[in-house]
Formats: structure tokens, sequence, C-alpha cells
DNA sequence: ATATTTAATCGTAATATTGCAATGTATTAA
DNA sequence: TTAATACATTGCAATATTACGATTAAATAT
């Protein structure tokens, strides 16, 4: 198969699993990083700076984009990355809400 | 390919990309928010609550094993599983700082 | 107009993931 | 001992992902 059975899982289980698999490559996380660190828009060194082909940077670009994480402007002949701040608030909020699943038990098990 | 270039990024990224890449799968997503849920050890019923075969549920689980976010009993003829706590605390640690890059930054491009 | 630059897209090879039927293994029940 | 139960493992088919060379598209520079 190879294909994920989505309409068994609640909307909420498939978009933490949407938002973490677009995490879930270090090239992306390395992306993602970088524009956080410049604190600007980002045109151009991306190859360089992550060390992978240009069609390869291009389609991992696609994926944050497609995603709403990164925007995108057109520069002349450049693009200009940055981080979608809003989406990434949004984003934050259902994965925070996911990962702090333990602050609501107080179980004693195993 | 189909094979991503860790040795180009650091382990920190690398980690961060294991970790999410667990998550990257509803089913997962679903298991673990069933173990919270249940708060104490689960054995056997699994299968059943998340509707689909029983392989594809014990491999789901391997991978949560592997990583460590889940425990494994034997108990008599069927296994307990439960969270195991002090690593889901210690993934959260590295995940939060990933998710709250953006309070580092006050840049204002765009 | 032509060349240059930058990034997207196409095509494709290599590998990974998902899902499950069939089978194996270990423990308990009869 | 034999059967039943619960789960793991194996093997395999279908699909997805990763990576990149080649090409295309769009803008600027000459």
């Amino acid at each position: 198969m190879g294909l994920a059975k989505t309409e068994i899982f609640t909307d909420e289980q498939n978009k933490i699993a949407l938002y973490a698999k677009v995490f879930g490559h270090p090239a992306r996380v390395a992306i993602l990083q970088h524009l956080f660190r410049i604190d600007t828009c980002v045109c151009g060194d991306l190859v360089n700076e992550i060390g992978l082909a240009q069609p390869t940077i291009s389609q991992h670009l696609k994926e944050l984009k497609t995603l709403g994480l990164i925007k995108g402007n057109v520069e002349g002949t450049s693009v200009c990355y940055c981080i979608h701040k809003e989406n990434w608030t949004h984003m934050k909020k259902v994965m925070l809400e996911f990962l702090d699943q333990d602050l609501q038990q107080q179980g004693d098990c195993c």
C-alpha cells in the first residue's frame, strides 16, 4: 500500500500527522531553522546553506509552502522566503495540545 | 533515492526529524492519544480501538517503542502498553525548542 | 534581441512506508 | 497434551518519498 487510511481517523489526528510529517525530514527542519535565524526574508542562498541540489531544495520549499508554514515573494529573478508567522502560531497550537497531553494525566501504571 | 542525507545535518536536526516522523502517521497519533486518555496500561484493545489490522497496529507500536515513547509489559498472553513518561518529557523538550523558535525573532519582513 | 541568472518543473532511479494475509511464538485454559 | 488466545514476524504488493540531472520559465542585464 504505502497509503495511509486517513478516513478512519479524526480531522485533528490527520492534521497533527500532516504537520508532523513535514517536520519529519532534516532538510525541512534546517530550512525552517535558517529562516528563523536570519530573521528576515531569505533570497537564494538556501541551496548553499543546506547542501542539497537546487531541485531538491525547491521541492522541500514547496511542501513547506503547501502547508502554509512559509511564504515566498518573487523579488526580481530570485524568490524570497520567510516564515508565515500566523500559520506557524496556529500549527504550534495544534502541536502543543498534542505534546501537552501528558499534563492531563496523573495515573501511575507500569 | 528515498533516502535522507542525514550526514549533512546536525544531530539535533536529525533528532527532531525522527521524532516528527513517528508522529507523521494518524494511526500513531491515535495510539498515543488513546494511551494518554486511558491513563493506564492498555492490554489488547488497540486493534478494535484504532481500526487497522493486527499486524499493522503491531508495526506502529514497534516504531513507537523503538523511539522509546511507549513501554510494553508482557502480562500473561497479552501485552500492556503505556506511555514512557520520562522519554515523552525529553521528546517534548526537543520539540518545544524547535516550535518556540518564533519567540526568539522579532523581525518584520514580508 | 540575446545572454544570464534564479528558481520551478519534469522525469526517473533508489529507497521507504503502509497495510495485511499467512505464519510463528509464547502463554494460559481445558 | 492439545486447543485457544494474543501478539510478533515474515513476505509481499501498492504507493510515497527523496534526490538530482535535464529542462523550462521568468526576470534582468548587455
